[in-house]
DNA sequence: AAGTGGTCTAGACCACTAT
DNA sequence: TAGTGGTCTAGACCACTTC
């Protein structure tokens, strides 16, 4: 039941996007916003909040008064760290062709931290499921995702294949997460996770710690990440609060 | 030369924190945008904007059709990670009133890697900032600045107070920083730097490589940047692209 | 002075949620 | 079905850069 036809601003970005890898701009000098409404039989409004969106993805930059251009600074992030929506796509972006392997899928009874931070009664359990997402053979991330039993809407949850969390919470809960709230930490990985990232103990990594949201703001998962730094670099954008 | 009267949108959204902050609203739901805009005597576009962005800070979230809500998790954020602008502000957010101390401000030749980032000559050199944040004599920041000597405008760069590096820039440089570019990287702080930082050598720690970029898009500064993980966590907001 | 992006308005219509 | 947020339009005026 998905109704998505693009909307005009999501076209007038994936035109100037192409136009953008196609070189298709002289001296990276984006056309201004009132020619691109003509051009493209929108308003002006349109534009604007389709270029508002590319900035903020740091492929465009704009300068009042003088124009708008190509970011060729910002094309060189692969993983915009704010921006991850499944691994699989984060190590797309770094060109491999990621597989997933599933470690773990068994239900257990949460710890006190998980009680609290998806808000469950005593008595509840949780589904883990730990994923290790490599590329060619090595392991690159692992990550232990746990979600509330009750929520789910079935109890068939046999699939051949394993998808995305966010995917696999609406198929069997009937859940669309919105978003994750992240805490970034550095760790020494232990024999164990070591072993699974086929790395040696006491190798630095960066891991997450991680509550997901669904559209009515209420904890749906909690999950651990851990990242092999030497083939893995998270990158971001900071910019002026409120810019 | 600060020309500055708050916009309405900005007006806004200080409005509505306000009274969010004030718990001004009954069981966190915010009024329809259609009310808001009467009652503030703006257009329902300039309200759209503001909850737009506090959406995006996290403060508020929306759902098609039923309404707009205090989001309560998000206001659990002290620093969002890719909206810090200066370190003195984070420690502020966390409780701390903090104070900075300059380790050392030399003209020095840059590594390769530098010269490169910064778009240098093989002649040029950097003015080195090495800055620690403290919080009552603790240490919890140490960042290093190197910014390209040639983009100074004043020669005379002796200050009482060691403001904020995009700060800095805008006196003695004229350059607006627009954003930085951050790689983040986990680390084991070594003799020196643990010394500095006043914990043992060894400690992990989290680290940040960065570029800063100016209103041209020009790369202005280089910042390497240790935090003490046992004091300062870093969260931040991960949505899906284009959301 | 001309041209660009930045802000704001007033209003139309659509998609979705609640009841 | 009424009410909410989501998208889009057409146009006005402002702030800034460039020449």
């Amino acid at each position: 039941m998905i109704t998505r036809n693009p909307s005009l601003t999501e076209q007038v970005m994936a035109n100037i996007k192409e136009r953008i890898a196609d070189d298709g701009f002289e001296d990276g000098r984006i056309p201004p916003e009132t020619e691109l409404a003509n051009d493209l039989g929108v308003s002006r409004t349109t534009i604007r909040d389709a270029l508002s969106r590319l900035e903020h993805e740091g492929r465009i930059y704009r300068r009042q008064g003088a124009g708008t251009f190509v970011n060729e600074q910002g094309l060189q992030i692969r993983s915009r760290l704010e921006e991850i929506w499944s691994y699989e796509q984060v190590l797309e972006d770094h060109g491999y062709t990621p597989s997933v392997r599933v470690l773990a899928e068994t239900t257990v009874t949460p710890d006190p931290e998980t009680v609290k931070a998806l808000l469950l009664d005593d008595d509840d359990t949780v589904l883990m499921l730990e994923k290790l997402f490599l590329e060619d053979e090595e392991p690159v991330i692992l990550t232990i995702n746990l979600i509330p039993s009750k929520i789910f809407t079935d109890t068939d949850d046999t699939e051949a294949e394993m998808p995305p969390v966010y995917e696999f919470l609406e198929r069997h809960a009937n859940r669309t997460l919105s978003y994750y709230l992240s805490e970034i930490i550095p760790v020494a990985l232990d024999k164990k996770l070591a072993a699974k990232l086929g790395v040696a103990p006491g190798t630095l990594a960066i891991s997450f710690d991680e509550i997901g949201f669904d559209q009515n703001n209420e904890p749906v998962v909690r999950a651990t990440s851990y990242f092999r730094d030497d083939l893995l670099r998270f990158r971001l954008m900071r910019r002026r609060a409120g810019a």
